[in-house]
DNA sequence: CATGAATGAGAATTCATTCAT
DNA sequence: AATGAATGAATTCTCATTCAT
């Protein structure tokens, strides 16, 4: 039964998902990608140009994904702009809970290499960031409060919340961690 | 050409925390290391086991100073708890301050080592988280929130702001930083 | 410039071998081994485990073949038993008469080498070890003989004729050498 | 309680022999020699040139005083020259029995550095050869025995049994092993 | 596109030796 | 002579990447 082409290379995109939550990129070896993957050694590399763009592609896939999402929920003003942000912070919840090892991942290595490459995959990050600004701005910050900083507060007690869950031996359940994540939404905000 | 005078243990650790900081644990060189700090290659080897051993050192270094600073505000039942809790966060923010080599290196390679370490590190580490959720608990949080699970998020919030701040790109100043992470733990607690 | 033909594994093997003769194991490098068997330095990597397991299997190599012819001899029941220890030790003789460089290896690194391995290594040889010493028992050793003893004279007696027999500079040849160890064996059974 | 020169020159061979009997040559480490001795590292440099240096002091240490022996043995005349060779082996055995450290530095280093160093030790090995054949030749080999060649053969029985000796586990008693060189010496000479 | 053996640049680490004290 | 920290050359082994098939 041959793999169909397109397989192959989410085949090698996954593998290299595993092998990087597990090893980290630097110990990640992509001999041992491509035996996950189910593929040759040299495979790996009629579709990614390298190990880094290998890494380079997960983020890429993973931030797109969220963007869409994002950028979907943005445009619904129908939706008040409170509950906007805690479906934001839902749908980014919901993402790196359906893969812990993304998860893992991203928690490891974003940092680094999104300070590292200065291309694209920044914009996209800014794009997030951005739109998380804004929709701070629009749930009505507590006064004081600058969107511009307290972005970067709300990604990163997000972000420390999927390091915790993404660990097997984190003691608290998904849902007990996204109802805490919406309280501290709430308390930023003046209905709160 | 041999140097006799001076501390090497702190000349070869303070290298090593530029040179992590610029080029990432992975990618720096043991010989580079030495010669930034003014040593021969061998000399690092003369104070540290190991290259990780210097990450690990660096850390320990890192966390044993914060809960140093941590543990005697903790016992100053005299402040009252919201403040302390508040001076907490200033202690840990001053000691990145200080040295923004130290907060790159923590920034990037904390989650990862981290967990890979399940020695004395972590148990240093959980001490901090320890004490930060008694603080929480004391300084009174809002109705319905976890301190077991808070903690995370004033965690990853004031390390997010390390983040952005020991970027040499980052628009805000470290005063502004500061004072927007206290809006948020004010917010979290019933003062607020 | 990449070869695809050939046995590299042979190759590797026999350059090895010439190596560790002219330098003593210890002293050989790796990579003057593989630019002797025409290979890059990695590959000798793709086909042994380390630099030990390369010297590893050249004994192993020696000893199969060694104990094997020694095995069909000693099946041969209709040679007379007297017969049959000269054959043996011819049967080793050849074998190192064949590979003067494999003789010197054999010479200078057995000794340690087989010591401190306690593996499998060491079963093959005392194989041939507990083959000699049936056949000087089947042989007829004077009164007061023991071969379990003996056994480790002409073993001791043979491989130093090996020894001087591999020098260049040995002043006898190997027929002159062959006879006298036959002498010793016929002078150690009652017949001589 | 200062150490007398003399001790520390002697302590440092002693300190060696027993680092490299344990570890080998290549592998022993000159601070653990120093470390065993009891001495400072550098204090090594004081007494020897170098690592090899201590090696081949212990040889030429060893050879000379067997040297001596066998020389006073082979001038007393009066003893019959059968007898001679027996007490000419009991020497060597002798010098051997006395330090097992010694007796494996013998076994597993001498083929090779003997092999190496063309200068004076050669000679003292030469000379000690020159009287085993002589020795050999006035006891009276067998018909046809080449003490020219009969003397490897002698040698390199002693050195085996020198070698099994010197193993902790060695199956059989020392009075065992010298019992059976005896035999064969005597099987070899026409009185046998 | 698929394969996986071959490549060789590169780096952590070791350790004999030196030398300032 | 004694010391032992400092040195840096040297070497094994790794592994991302290539390419002949």
């Amino acid at each position: 039964m041959r793999q169909k082409t397109g397989d192959k290379h989410s085949a090698i995109l996954q593998a290299a998902v595993q092998v990087f939550a597990d090893q980290g990129f630097a110990e990640a070896k992509v001999a041992w990608i491509a035996r996950v993957a189910g593929v040759a050694t040299g495979s790996v590399y009629n579709y990614f140009e390298s190990k880094e763009d290998l890494l380079h592609s997960i983020f890429r896939d993973m931030w797109s994904r969220i963007l869409e999402a994002l950028s979907e929920l943005a445009a619904q003003e129908e939706i008040p702009s409170a509950e906007r942000l805690e479906r934001m912070v839902d749908a980014v919840f919901d993402r790196f809970s359906a893969d812990s090892n993304l998860a893992r991942v991203f928690v490891n290595e974003q940092s680094f290499w999104m300070h590292k490459w200065e291309g694209d995959l920044s914009d996209l990050f800014q794009r997030f960031m951005d739109l998380l600004e804004q929709t701070l701005h629009d749930a009505g910050l507590k006064p004081g409060m600058d969107p511009r900083i307290q972005r970067y507060l709300v990604f990163g007690a997000v972000r420390q919340l999927i390091h915790q869950w993404a660990d097997p031996k984190c003691p608290f359940s998904r849902d007990a961690a996204h109802s805490q994540i919406l309280l501290l939404l709430r308390s930023l905000t003046t209905a709160g």
